[in-house]
DNA sequence: CATGAATGAGCCTTCATTCAT
DNA sequence: TATGAATGAAGGCTCATTCAT
């Protein structure tokens, strides 16, 4: 036991630098996408790349991992927002979660298409829940006809960070006042025209 | 002018060779961006790379000069876009536009900031013209109230050839088709809701 | 302490890389000037280039240290020969000076101007103590009439590695010989013809 | 006949392209060395590349025969300066073509081994002349005992037109007055120091 | 023959990846 | 195990040379 407590520590230490990197890496590739060094990524995270390549076997593999957490994140807020039983609700909540899984887009859009499997798995799984909520929305008249998926897919594009910064540089208002006003817009065209 | 002719064949020559740089260019550009080779370019075009280096001092240049056609082509279509006096017809018009505009985003997304500013320009103007039909509109009481500016953002983000790619891989439909329903889904977004 | 070692270690081998570079860089650029690969210099010095591009952000940059190096060690020398208190003994151990440093001739020729004040102040310098000599000689009746800076220069020509190469050609001598000789011619021609 | 005089009128128009295709490059060359490009030598020429490749196979060959003329010329002047009878008389003429000749300096420095078996055979030849006038003088009893090969190699070197060029930087005079000092410096070195 | 556009080898430089310490 | 120096393939760019007009 006693002589654990060094490979412990160790070991705690490297899950340190694995947290570090991981972190570093997410900031960097999700402000500038793939055009950053990994001797940038290991300067940031203060580690030598060596150590980066111990746990990551290339730069695409990192990417991968990073845009992995990043996933694995998006659904952990999707499973909460599902849960809401009135479609309107739902619908909010879900469009403010692909509101923030946007701030990565950089990150998501510098995968190669081989690892791209996830995030656009997660993509689906939003657009699918989005469109279950349209759907349900529909059944009890409170939201207008038309197919459900395409309607949902307009919703998702309309609700991304990228969106919001391009509008604050047309407009005058910041980021959070802009994705209220998106949800607003989404679903007033989404509402049913009475008459 | 017998004499002319072998100087205007060769010019001929070479106006061909630029136009085939210039599409070789203009079409990998707009699809990847600026991570594509200048190698590459050339042999997409059927030159040498000597022969991209005589018109274009740079890869910079080459963009910019891809960028600027690209811009020139829409203000065209943005003058002929801005005549209809209906406002729906009007808006109807820039939002197509902006639909093959946004053909070229991963081009203008990869110009340097100094070069950036034609392409801000045409994105400044589109949003504009978008922006005065919509108060048009409103103040006919055809479409609903809001800022119009903001409305008119809303539109132009809804409306990229990218986002109907992504809708391509969600749903059933082709390009065009997707672009209608994009335009009906705004429109039904500005419609005025009446009671 | 005992942890130092091994990044003393990694650092000593670094140095002595960085030492290899210089010297084959210095190798290169004296005999051949500017016109020598980057590859070159590193094959020359057992390194691949990156490793040159670790400590030298350019080409130039090389020059420039290299030059650098060769100014300062030709700054000891010349600190050191000026001490003599006889002119004619402090006007041969400039001369010397002279004849070392002009064996860098093509890389001092290779420098940018931007680059090229250290090596420039160098040359003024060494011709500022021989005309200070001349001129204590002059006053000592040691040496003839005339300009001192005019003299000083026509001794600095004279004292060139560069030259003894050529003499080397056309005569039968090795080059010390020849800079004894060189010394020599200078010195009667500077001596006074004393009717 | 008749026929002959486009021809004729052709052949003296390629005979004048030659011409100022040789002076173009004579200046370029002698100026900056063989860092110019053949685009540059075409431009200041007047022609287009293609000329100057239909008469040199190469830049190399151009260079060589650049140099060529320049050597031919300083031949005729060596041959008229080497009549005088008087040694004295001939070294100051002999000096004056050295110090004519090496205005070209960057452009011999450019040729490649290969093609300087002439201009070295001109700065041979000039030793020669240089040495036999020195010994002549020696003879008489007008300049100093030494070997005159090695005197003569030193006048040599002191009479260019780099050296002068530098000694302008350093002193306040024009080219001409400083070839005259170098003359004035070289006959006293030579000269007899009687007691 | 003259022209100058086209070619492509080769140079400078960057950066993902490896490896000695 | 962590470090960061070393490596070298690959990309941007230049320029001697060729060739269609």
């Amino acid at each position: 036991m006693a002589h654990d407590e060094p490979q412990r520590a160790a070991r705690s230490d490297a899950q340190r630098n694995l947290e570090r990197v991981l972190r570093a890496a997410h900031e960097l590739f999700a402000e500038r996408g793939a055009d950053v060094t990994m001797e940038e990524v290991a300067r940031h995270a203060g580690v030598g790349v060596g150590t980066i390549y111990r746990r990551f076997n290339s730069k695409e593999e990192l990417l991968a991992a990073v845009a992995h957490a990043a996933c694995a994140s998006t659904c952990d807020s999707l499973r909460a927002a599902s849960h809401a039983t009135n479609p309107i609700a739902r619908l909010k909540a879900l469009a403010l979660v692909q509101f923030h899984h946007s701030a990565h887009a950089p990150l998501t859009h510098a995968l190669p298409p081989i690892d791209a499997a996830e995030p656009e798995e997660v993509a689906r799984l939003l657009h699918e829940l989005l469109a279950d909520a349209i759907a349900d929305g529909q059944r009890q008249h409170l939201i207008r006809d038309g197919d459900p998926r395409l309607l949902a897919a307009f919703c998702l594009e309309l609700l991304s960070l990228r969106t919001c910064r391009r509008l604050g540089n047309a407009c005058q208002a910041d980021a959070e006042t802009l994705a209220e006003e998106a949800v607003r817009f989404v679903l007033h065209g989404l509402s049913r025209v009475t008459a």
